[in-house]
DNA sequence: TATTGTTATACTCTATAACTATA
DNA sequence: TATAGTTATAGAGTATAACAATA
């Protein structure tokens, strides 16, 4: 158990921790706002799902998922199959072009974050890595994602089996 | 320098950073949204200071930060004084109200924090709370502010002095 | 009756641009 | 001419509630 003071100092980093997020936002593709990408990322790391499926890892409502991925449905980038295991129920999967703009997607923070943290050493940004993971899980958090998989290099070559499946938690 | 299977990683856990920040945000009492406890507390935190300081330790445009602080000055948690040095400019202050305020922001989020992260370490804490205040530092961020306070428990009892003035970066 | 998903509405945060007052 | 701050406007993200279709 942590101190007070620390949990305060930990508020604030939480809280001035929205001009990294902005940072990262600005240098994707003004047709491919941070919602989008969220969409498009998750459906590359866990492959198809359902609605339900990715409004839980967004951690969002439905109703907010569902804007996102009729946006990105717009542009060609996914698909929504009729689920034949239930007709009030739609398959989300990525199409070409989605998986092309995956990859756009990922070079792009990744060059920011190359830039950025170029004075990291590879123990100090796993380090990070590892404590946010666990952060986000200590807040009931389902969306763990990926951990072990982390020095595989695989996460940008496409859909990737879910890695963690856990809590059923709805975010709101 | 780290690799790029991890700076993905970092990348989609920044992402994915915002689940928590909202959980944090939904405890704030209905009249103080997240932008006006940022600037109380970074008022608390700084003391006194004009707007175009608080924007910068805020990382918005000072537009962002002015209808903040119309906000929190309308409920007389702080006050506009004018600047004897410069009329254009106004200096800002907490009020009374204002320092309760910051104790009940800080109260809750210390209370909610402590809840979710009952089984960290002191250490683990402490190592979050430096990796994430390196990497806003990285992103070019003034607002690395009081690292060194942390385990003082001073936080929460009012003005304390600034602690690192680095760079006079404009956020937009 | 409960669940999946969509849509309408409202609120918060942010940025850009135009504007006032002062340096 | 440049800077400090305000206001108007627009865009993105999210939540709640009402709704349709299906389980």
């Amino acid at each position: 158990m942590a101190q007070q003071a620390q949990f305060e100092e930990l508020a604030r980093q939480l809280s001035a921790f929205g001009a990294v997020k902005r940072d990262l936002g600005r240098i994707l593709p003004s047709d491919c706002p941070t919602g989008s990408a969220g969409v498009l990322t998750l459906l590359s790391r866990h492959g198809d799902m359902r609605m339900s499926k990715l409004a839980e890892l967004l951690a969002v409502d439905m109703s907010v998922t569902s804007r996102h991925v009729t946006h990105v449905a717009e542009r060609g980038w996914i698909e929504r199959a009729p689920d034949p295991a239930d007709k009030r129920s739609r398959i989300l999967r990525l199409t070409p072009a989605g998986e092309a703009k995956v990859c756009e997607l990922s070079r792009r923070s990744t060059e920011l974050l190359a830039e950025r943290l170029s004075d990291w050493s590879d123990d100090e940004v796993g380090q990070l890595i590892r404590l946010m993971t666990r952060l986000r899980a200590s807040f009931g958090d389902c969306r763990t994602t990926l951990t072990r998989a982390t020095h595989t290099g695989a996460a940008h070559t496409g859909a990737i089996a879910p890695v963690i499946e856990t809590t059923t938690r709805t975010p709101a």
